[in-house]
DNA sequence: ACATAATCGAGACGGTACGTCATGTCTTCTC
DNA sequence: GAGAAGACATGACGTACCGTCTCGATTATGT
């Protein structure tokens, strides 16, 4: 998508892929997936559409790209979940705010649009998988790695299925907008994963 | 979504309405769902354009009908699980068709299709709920009743919280490709569950 | 180009037809041939492109159509040439006239991107001879026709061959801006073709 | 055209500029005029685009160039007619040759393409009738003087409207596509000529 | 003999227009 | 009067070239 193995070969503008993404992400929370179309995109980057379709293969992937690249620039190296030694409480902070994000209406046509463009896409979701989820997949379960040396956790716990226990229900709800995204259901999906995978 | 109030009033065609709901399945099937074009459905259904538009206010609204009238026909009138007196055998058995009928490249496009459009469409998600998922998941919590009266599960559990947690994992390892869709896994979820909401 | 034959048959806008010829005719005479773009032509015409593609299978077709409707509209059903008896009189005055024609800058462009396409084009070229040229040249052997009765021309005479070596030294002038197109130049051809085809 | 007064001055690689013409000139003859596109000359030539924009101001420029550089080579120093004292023979042998150059196919798209510039550019027009119809016209007077001489021809005669006289419905034919260009045609021709400019 | 600058190949860039496709509306004619 | 057929205005698609603009990598002098 954005190679960057022999940084110094390629002509390509900075400019120009910087204005395109930053132009890709104003779009997508602009008008929502549907709408935002390449030739949009090109003139409000003020750039040509060709400079587009030669660097990325797809609408999906330019937004794609566009999240990704704003994720690297948050993100910084690494992403730490707290860790105070009850892993309930950390569990439930993180959940809640996590259910936050979700129902807030500002990030709601971004993170559909990227959704769509993984779900309908299986090289975008290897690419999501290993760039985005990965990273945050791995600090969680870090997290949950010391609950088990804590006793917290079953030490035989598989923690992807732990994860997709606790995130799942969260994820689901949100997209196919089949219920309320509240504290209390985040606090409840909690217990309800430790429950199933106590020690 | 189409039906009106007094049945017998309107002068529609049930004909034109079977052949563009059969042609929607049959196209949705065939090239996936960006791809189904309402000329196409037309054409393929032998009928005029304006006939679509007058009955459905969107290509989703079309795609989303073309399955109700599937299931509607499939269904007869109500969904029951077997009922061993085993909730996990039980269980088991379900999850393990779901992750098979989710793991069969037939089924793949078009139920990607449903989900793009429910995803994408807050009317039409109100309307799956309803009419699709609505009398599948009381027949499912008819199901978990039943092993809460038989003290397999805790009475006090919130069903449509189970469902989730049973479900979810399964459903988002579909749609964003995160993993394999073994009977392993099926069982795994089913232990979690009810290790979750033991009486 | 332009069927006739069945009137009543088609759908076809006569509205849609009327304005893009006439908004082919405006932009021609603006921008000269090779400037005109297909889309400028719709957007004048108030038209979709479209609607230009689907009845006309070039640019070309659609300039050329403009003119043709044109001449049609002035011509009213035939042209006829003066005849005052006196052969040289009458073809000078019709050889000035168009030698002033080809002079006037207003006719300059229009004119040329006629010329253009019917060169590059056998099939406009076909057309030109038959629905533009065709009638014309019919008026003038008329009149050649004319003079051979009244002994002024040989009655031999290949009347095409008259007329070619009578206008292609002016078109060839025009077109290849060989030279000046004087009323001397026109006299001097009219009496050199006299005195050819002389009884 | 691309001439410096002092020829050593440039540091121009007159390698790429004759692949740059040989190219342009294969192009012509297979894909004709209009099609021809800068882009694809340079790469057929192994150039670089910037090589040719930096060395000829148009399209047409080159194309007409590439016909130069072609004349040039073919007729060494001088164009001389043949002249056998009959000056009817002569011109009938000469014009038939042009007939059959015009009738050949194989000279059809590249004669074209010449003409389409000329027409269109008037400054091509004018380095045309300089560089390459002037030294071939000058060629014909001097045999149209030689016939004048032998008494042939009208001594007070204008050869150039001779020559138009007799070439122009020739070109006009060829270029309108209006009729054959037979060896009959070519001969008519000349008798017309003559006959209209005996002495 | 070599530094140095013009020229070269390559090709990315912002653009314009292409010809195609699908949208949703409108019109015409048929059953 | 609903329906099939399909023309219409609109607008995005992805491609082809335009003419300009860097990029190193050769040349080819002219001190």
């Amino acid at each position: 998508m954005s190679d960057d193995a022999q940084p110094k070969r390629s002509r390509r503008s900075e400019r120009s892929r910087q204005a395109i993404l930053e132009a890709t992400r104003a779009l997508v929370s602009e008008v929502g997936y549907g709408t935002v179309a390449i030739e949009t995109i090109a003139a409000r980057a003020g750039v040509g559409k060709q400079t587009i379709y030669r660097w990325w293969p797809s609408k999906g992937a330019v937004i794609f790209d566009a999240f990704l690249a704003l994720s690297e620039g948050t993100e910084g190296q690494g992403v730490v979940l707290p860790d105070t030694g009850d892993i309930e409480a950390d569990l439930k902070a993180v959940l809640r705010a996590t259910a936050a994000e979700f129902a807030d209406p500002e990030f709601e046509k971004p993170i559909r649009a990227l959704n769509n463009e993984i779900i309908n896409d299986p090289g975008l979701a290897a690419q999501y998988h290993e760039k985005l989820a990965g990273p945050v997949d791995e600090a969680k379960k870090e997290r949950l790695r010391s609950a088990q040396r804590a006793g917290q956790l079953a030490a035989d716990a598989d923690l992807d299925l732990v994860l997709e226990v606790l995130y799942a229900p969260l994820f689901q709800r949100w997209l196919l907008r089949s219920g309320p995204l509240t504290a209390d259901y985040a606090d409840a999906l909690v217990d309800a994963t430790l429950s199933a995978f106590r020690p």
